[in-house]
DNA sequence: CACCTGCATGTAATCGCTTGCATGGCGAAA
DNA sequence: TTTCGCCATGCAAGCGATTACATGCAGGTG
């Protein structure tokens, strides 16, 4: 375990300058350069975290709070934040919450303690004026995502819901589709409302009548397509032409109880979900492609970015997706 | 931002006197302790990690390390060791890796620089002498899986592969089925190896010849299921009554070929898969499941207890599987 | 009453690095 | 040649905890 004294024995230089080479703050003469990397190479000298964070308040690390869901393209999300903060030589210091008390106290641990240079949060059930008031502008904070409330507080990454669903939409008033049922999720998600207005102005933008649509509100859950399915068909309504679920898990609930009725997808009709998940790809549904990795990768570097620039304006970021079709329409 | 110096004044105890309190060890008065408590909580104290680091050579952190895998199931292991990790006040220090520099750097930032108090890692293509060189006993390290050599280095958690398969082996020969199809990975592969073994043993366990079984190697994609089972029904061979894929992709692959075919499951063939994953579950497919979550608790407790206790022999944890049978059988 | 013991608390060194400020040497300007 | 300024480097003070070791005060003992 070589130390930074270790290296100025070696050397006969000053920690300061040793730690100038290391640092590539300030200026130091190319020769010294030379002498310093060659004897810290030859001492398998590294600089210890614990040190380096107490005296120089950086710890190199990128803090990342995912809700404690099961959902499974937040690795995706992870690995894209992975990737940033690999090229950027920054480790993840990752934590799932699991209340709001445990969220405050991950906050305060990675922020105020500082555990972390930045902080990097998904969907979080905090508002950004808590958020705020906890982190008090110790580190720079980027959400993924984000509730209804405008922020105007962090640096935003998000996917563009409404342009996701207006594409899937006109992807089927272009097969001359009109009768279509969409599940949402609950009224109160940001980014179920956000679909739902993309749905809207794909109508209007076709010039159709938006009223003929029926919507049915769900849970974003397997269970919940099955469920509201279920009740739609047995309340003796017709069958849409088309069903659009707000996310893929419903859809492919909704899909399952129509399969047990008898009825086929596409042919008695069609199916569209949203995230394009794994388990769309392996059903062929047709669903609304949401690039996680890259929002991650995104999310983080702009995380990073605020780590030494100086305080600018909150920017948001709207992650484009794009329509996979597959076998359901 | 209190320091230790602000209790101290505060309470009028010296810094070793607070830090103890804090720390649990030595004695204190009950009287002295609850002063000082008051006092930290008064002035909202928090001691700085990167300090305590220093001095005391705890990190209260838990090193992570996953293999650059699009794997869904590797956030389970994840939320089972970050429950594990919350339970005992750690944190989560996670790394991907992408090549092997990477790995060897992240070891040697998480262990030697002193980053994390223990490592859990998963399926790492290393060899346990090349991870004990870098770690070099600095932190222990707990392996979630492991090669085909003997792992006598470090603790394993591991999944009972060889019941597991044995069980869907068995599932079928209960239904009578004996003419079965197994499709498995790649043929140095540990897990694979085991389950063949396991689906041996069932047969044999059950007195049948195994030598009737047909054994199609392939490599755990979707995309391997597929061509497998369609160079299969294309060689002209005849349909088995079962198929047995290795794990849930490979079958899901193989289905859908099979279904394109116009096959029907359960009705042609039975069909079994490994892991349980979600796709399986919406698939209807019969499958072993593996409970990803308790791996990564169990594992993390594993590495947990080691920090502090004393060194003893490294034990092997077999987790076992459970046959969730759903339509395809 | 002097002395020893033991326990609660204090003293101060230490962990390994960063960084503001001091310093010294050297070339350019006078 | 002397003076000034600049730039590369050194000095030393932190950063905020932990922890051996020292200390002092209590009560128990002979």
């Amino acid at each position: 375990m070589a130390t930074l004294y270790d290296v100025c024995k070696k050397t006969g230089f000053s920690t300061a300058t040793i730690s100038r080479v290391l640092n590539r703050k300030d200026v130091v003469t190319e020769k010294t350069r030379q002498i310093v990397l060659d004897a810290v190479k030859e001492l398998n000298y590294r600089p210890k975290p614990a040190a380096r964070m107490l005296a120089g308040q950086k710890t190199d690390t990128l803090g990342v709070i995912f809700p404690e869901i099961d959902n499974g393209f937040y690795v995706q999300v992870l690995r894209g934040i992975d990737n940033a903060a690999k090229e950027a030589g920054l480790h993840l210091l990752v934590s799932f919450y699991h209340d709001k008390a445990g969220l405050k106290e991950t906050l305060l641990s990675l922020a105020l303690d500082g555990r972390s240079d930045a902080i990097v949060m998904i969907n979080i059930d905090l508002s950004d004026r808590q958020i705020k008031k906890l982190v008090n502008d110790t580190v720079p904070v980027v959400m993924i995502g984000h509730s209804a409330e405008t922020s105007a507080t962090f640096d935003v990454v998000e996917i563009d819901n409404t342009n996701g669903a207006a594409s899937a939409v006109t992807h089927l008033l272009n097969k001359g589709i009109e009768n279509i049922l969409l599940l949402t999720g609950p009224a109160d998600n940001f980014d179920s409302i956000q679909r739902l207005n993309g749905a809207k102005l794909a109508f209007e933008d076709a010039g159709k009548d938006f009223s003929t649509v029926t919507i049915i509100e769900s849970n974003f859950t397997y269970e919940g397509g099955m469920e509201q399915m279920t009740d739609h068909l047995e309340s003796g309504k017709s069958l849409p032409e088309a069903i659009f679920a707000f996310n893929d898990r419903m859809a492919l609930g909704a899909l399952e109880v129509l399969k047990a009725k008898g009825y086929t997808v596409p042919g008695d009709l069609a199916m569209i979900g949203f995230d394009d998940t794994e388990s769309a790809l392996y059903a062929g549904l047709t669903s609304v492609q949401v690039p996680m990795m890259d929002i991650g990768y995104e999310a983080a570097n702009l995380a990073i970015r605020r780590i030494d620039a100086q305080k600018g304006n909150p920017s948001t970021l709207t992650i484009t997706t794009s329509l996979s079709v597959r076998n359901s329409t």
